[in-house]
DNA sequence: ACAAGGATACCT
DNA sequence: GGTATCCTTGTC
């Protein structure tokens, strides 16, 4: 039986490490008619603090950005390239800015036609990932098989300095 | 290879 | 009030 995965467990400053331990579970979506969608996640990106050049708190707080100094549990969704809304799960304590982008699960890949399959977007922005909310994390006890859990630099953020740009800070699992 | 598309942030 | 930039995608 799936099990929700706690906001509890998102309000560390390990955002690394979260985003890793993230591919394999599943994304949780509840449609208009009350019927759940699960979706396995596949690939992440790791964002973290204001001292990593590419995210978006980089710059400091702003009114975009507030929703990523919330404690870990909400969702943060905003408007890219003015076509494709991302979809990232805040996670660290209150007042520490970083999130956990969702680039991909199994069926659809990219973050844009991952948010719109399954119909989220910026009214989602700032609430909480429980089932309440419609869109949630679930533990389903699914162990990403050795081997698969790849790492590498995280896509776009060219802009960044090499630094940062350079971290393997994204994850994903080869099907 | 590249345009589309709109919010955001940072100027003047 | 003007403009550069952006965690992309589909079609060229």
């Amino acid at each position: 039986m799936p099990r929700a995965v706690k906001a509890k467990s998102l309000q560390n400053t390990r955002t690394v490490a979260l985003a890793r331990g993230l591919v394999g579970k599943v994304l949780a979506r509840q449609r208009p008619g009350g019927r759940v969608e699960r979706h396995r996640i596949t690939e992440v990106e790791a964002y973290d603090g204001e001292s990593d050049l590419a995210c978006h708190a980089s710059k400091g707080r702003t009114p975009r950005t507030e929703v990523l100094y919330r404690p870990g549990g909400v969702w943060y969704v905003y408007l890219c390239y003015g076509i494709h809304e991302m979809v990232n799960l805040v996670t660290g304590p209150v007042g520490y800015p970083a999130a956990v982008l969702i680039r991909g699960v199994e069926g659809i890949s990219g973050p844009g036609r991952l948010t719109k399959r399954l119909a989220i977007g910026r009214q989602l922005n700032g609430v909480a990932a429980t089932r309440a909310s419609g869109l949630w994390v679930e533990d389903d006890g699914f162990v990403v098989p050795t081997g698969a859990l790849r790492t590498g630099p995280r896509i776009g953020v060219d802009y960044a300095d090499a630094e940062w740009a350079g971290k393997p800070w994204r994850f994903w699992m080869k099907l």
